[in-house]
DNA sequence: CAGCCCCCTATGCAATCGGATAGTCAGGGC
DNA sequence: GCCCTGACTATCCGATTGCATAGGGGGCTG
């Protein structure tokens, strides 16, 4: 039987889920409150073959505990999360996560999500996807915005992406100012940043 | 029956891919030949289910083409690559991509991938997170250098930085440098790049 | 055509960054 | 004890960025 390890400091949520993960899924499911405990259930009680993690849990110091979680177990870990952000699922992805499960999934569809990370792929619900892009849709950047920003991540200078682009310096401080002002970046390293996680190059 | 479109230059893989889906999967699969055509099939022949897309092929520039392919249908569209790295799949899921397709991968797996991508899933090769951690284990910061990354990151100067961890603006900037170089970045903004493309935090 | 948006340029100045150099201090390994 | 590394501090200086202000020119649209 497959062993699941489920960590969330919630009570009511983490008997509930892991119950209906042993009924509906037949799985052997182990539970933890914080991210310490589950460091040490996972060690003592282990291996496991998936390791669920709430975002927000005493401990769990955002992705971090992803990483540890990763390096002292070696299996899937995913990410739970009541509240998160399409940001923060992109960047849970990126961090090695096995998948992303918001809280308000399907009963069912969690059932799959866990077969389907158990399966060794990446779980990812649509719905993030999209919201993501509906949220992007209020902003949008010139054409040569678009370029200045494209300079900016890939760490040019404006005297450099000035010469790239055959205009003066000039032009792409101030392209680099009003690309800032309408991402709500606090300097073009921010830009930069925000940027990549909104997908806007 | 499930309407797929596969888009690559080389005739020999596109042709061999599609018919395999045909015959294995059981899907009707078009074909295009650059990623222009894969715009006018797409208009003329859709609406179609899933859109494949190489990644390296006449007029589709990089990530771009995906954004534009998405909007054209409205579809899951996913990303074809012989040669790309974690880093590319990576960027291509943050870019809206239903899922990134290795040309290495196993034939069956790709049916089973399609399917995954159609029932509304991202698809993503374990191996692809795998590689990534084993190619970042060659850079190592100290703990105090990821603080500072962590700061840029967040689009903070110098000077917040180092109120923020209660060390001189000098030290902070002495970080950046080292931490720089380790990564072979060439200013602030490229190392926050790098770094959040390497998990590094 | 007038108004608007995008693109471009210019000048000037303050703040910040980037780099070099030169140290102190604590801890671990040989 | 010696060597090395990580973390921290200091001073100095040039390069870069960020911001404000003030324009010109082209294209699109009511």
């Amino acid at each position: 039987m497959q062993k699941l390890l489920l960590a969330d400091d919630h009570e009511l949520v983490r008997e509930t889920v892991a119950d209906f993960l042993r009924l509906q899924g037949g799985f052997n499911v182990a539970t933890a409150q914080s991210f310490d405990e589950a460091i040490s259930v996972a060690q003592a009680q282990g291996p496991f073959e998936l390791v669920m993690l709430d975002y927000s849990m005493p401990g769990m110091d955002a992705l971090a505990g992803l990483a540890k979680m990763r390096a002292q177990t070696g299996c899937p870990v995913a990410i739970l999360s009541g509240t998160a952000t399409p940001d923060v699922a992109r960047r849970a992805l990126s961090s090695g996560a096995a998948g992303f499960l918001p809280k308000t999934l399907a009963p069912q569809s969690l059932v799959s999500a866990v077969r389907h990370m158990l399966s060794g792929e990446i779980y990812m619900p649509l719905d993030f996807f999209e919201t993501e892009n509906e949220a992007d849709a209020d902003i949008n950047l010139t054409p040569r915005e678009r370029d200045v920003l494209l300079g900016i991540t890939e760490g040019k200078s404006n005297k450099e992406i000035a010469r790239d682009l055959g205009i003066q310096e000039v032009t792409v401080k101030l392209h680099v100012k009003t690309l800032s002002r309408k991402l709500g970046a606090r300097n073009r390293t921010h830009a930069a940043m925000l940027g990549r996680d909104l997908g806007l190059m």
